[in-house]
DNA sequence: GGAATCGGCTAAATCGTTTTAGCATGCTAG
DNA sequence: CTAGCATGCTAAAACGATTTAGCCGATTCC
């Protein structure tokens, strides 16, 4: 490229950079190395480019598995974002394994990125570089914590049945290794007083979620869904609604009362949490409170970003995404009010 | 590193490369060499690396959508492959907007990935670099397409309703712009020649999936087969199964048939394809044919790092993977043989 | 005793950029 | 007339490794 126009590497490279060095060189000079760049289909090397400033502009994602429909959720928000403003991502599935965070976040370091993001990863020692954590277990200082609003969604949910009348309302609790089970529970604590509506213990069950450690696939939680939507109604305690941890239990326990007789919205309104594809499609169509999986991802993304754009400022523990209802067709009036 | 042991970096590149031309360094040496690198916790800087060798261990993969699920199944499977091989790989969504595809092309090359790997990505010109695509569209010299036996998978669908005396089958052909719906449709016939099934051309639809160019969310795709599902039961035309052209339009396909007051599978059977997730969870739950998305990553990424390493021996045109069938309750003996 | 070989290393070039410092040349000002 | 300055460029170092060619001293061989 310099040698074709019997120029140096310098002039190119400040020409093609726009860098402000390039005052001194002529409009004129400016277009013929465009023009040479152009017909030879120049485009300077990324890869020295990266080693001689320093930067790769490439982050690292780690998480748990791609094809799962949280991560890769919020992975395609990540990636809008980063590719907007000119960055690349590389990602590694750690299936939980946590020997594989450390293998992983070594290779990533290894290949100079220049961040990173754990969606739905816990760790325990701080990062080698700057990070933002989706879905964080736990508070590592320096790293911003996405997460969705709970007391939101709490609420959002409960207003909704409390609206239709409902009063004695079953809940199924998350499993412990989950990083919102506790956030959330509290807010459906705080949300229930604050609309007047007592919480029945015998109606609160606690999804196990798999040996610690390991997770549930997606059928063995439909399954604790439905094993669990039978033991509501052994209980023997009434109750008009059911809010659950995430859609697929709600889905395996919508099953389970039907087969029992009870048919759903006019018996038992069932409200689930995540919105994943399939309950749109459920019969009936599931009510759920909607992640904005999307916008997490873009959200901290974006924050990364920033902290690399600046260091120095610090950056907020949290960033906090409001969540949505979706109205379907498993919710209706309460029984007694209908 | 070098200077923290009074050695040149020379030799400890070759320690560490554990390169041939160490013969000539004594085990001694090597031994501090790789214990100085412990301790220091030396990696050698992979950019510069990369720099030197002109290798980036690095491929691209384009795809339409990384957060939908046929993409998502395949990619998981090309990372298997890939970090195991020490590669990393670099993606992008261009959904499925054309414009977007030289874009990313250029992106990915000028950050020297050595190969690429194109999901679902309908493309005309020869490819830059070496490459291998998933459910390609059109052949392309030099690049294999990874796809799976429609064959076999028309057959394992027809055979299993022709076991249960199945006669009359209603089918959803895909939309015009899908890799798969000639093939599919293709290889149909083929089957249902040989096992004696005759098709009626009054049951055969045909999906559009959105305008051309486009394509239609799940929850259109899921509308579409809702409304297809009542279409055929309009033609007056018997039939006792459909086999459908994806699990959506045969969710949304089995909600038309139980609204209408035929009991799935004692009066209709129903096919799907894909397995996706909502399948199993579905009732009844669905038999579908099993595309193995996984392994059609591995055997893609495997292939191109076959390429890679031996670019001058030729390369299958295509490799041909066995889909599954799995057996659920949306099938049955045909109601005249019950 | 001199040449050849061997053992244990290293100098220097290289990869393709960016960046700092500075070199000619011509013009202007004092 | 010359110091100073603007103009238009370039030399060379640097980024951090890999790789080729080869140096130097000691031993072996004839």
């Amino acid at each position: 490229m310099a040698a074709h126009l019997g120029l140096s590497p310098t002039t190119v490279s400040l020409v093609m950079n726009r860098s402000p060095a390039a005052r001194g060189i002529p409009p004129e000079t400016q277009d013929r190395v465009r023009a040479a760049a152009e017909e030879l289909g120049y485009r300077p090397n990324f890869i020295a480019r990266s080693l001689r400033r320093q930067r790769t502009f490439a982050v690292g994602v780690l998480l748990p598995e791609i094809s799962e429909g949280y991560a890769a959720g919020v992975l395609a928000g990540i990636e809008d974002e980063l590719l907007q403003e000119g960055y690349f991502y590389l990602v590694a599935g750690h299936h939980s394994k946590p020997d594989l965070f450390d293998d992983y976040l070594q290779l990533l370091t290894e290949r100079s990125v220049e961040g990173l993001i754990l969606v739905n990863t816990p760790i325990d020692e701080p990062l080698p570089l700057p990070a933002v954590v989706v879905a964080g277990h736990r508070e590592l200082t320096g790293v911003t914590n996405v997460a969705i609003d709970h007391q939101v969604a709490a609420r959002l949910a409960l207003a909704h049945l409390a609206e239709l009348g409902h009063r004695r309302i079953a809940f199924f609790k998350g499993h412990a290794h989950s990083a919102d089970t506790e956030a959330r529970w509290q807010a459906i604590v705080a949300a229930s007083r604050e609309l007047g509506l007592e919480i029945d213990s015998r109606l609160t069950l606690q999804l196990s979620g798999g040996p610690a450690g390991e997770q549930f696939s997606p059928e063995e939680g439909y399954r604790e869904g439905h094993v669990f939507g039978r033991r509501l109604i052994e209980t023997g305690a009434r109750f008009t609604a059911l809010f659950a941890f995430n859609d697929i239990s709600a889905i395996g326990a919508m099953r389970a009362l039907s087969e029992a007789g009870l048919r759903i919205p006019d018996e038992v309104a069932v409200v689930g949490f995540d919105d994943i594809l399939s309950a749109a499609f459920q019969n009936p169509s599931l009510t759920t409170v909607r992640q904005p999986l999307h916008e997490m991802g873009r959200r901290a993304a974006a924050e990364l970003l920033r902290k690399l754009a600046a260091p120095d400022k610090d950056s907020p523990p949290a960033i906090t995404i409001e969540p949505t209802l979706v109205v379907r067709d498993s919710t209706g009036p309460a029984p007694d009010r209908a």
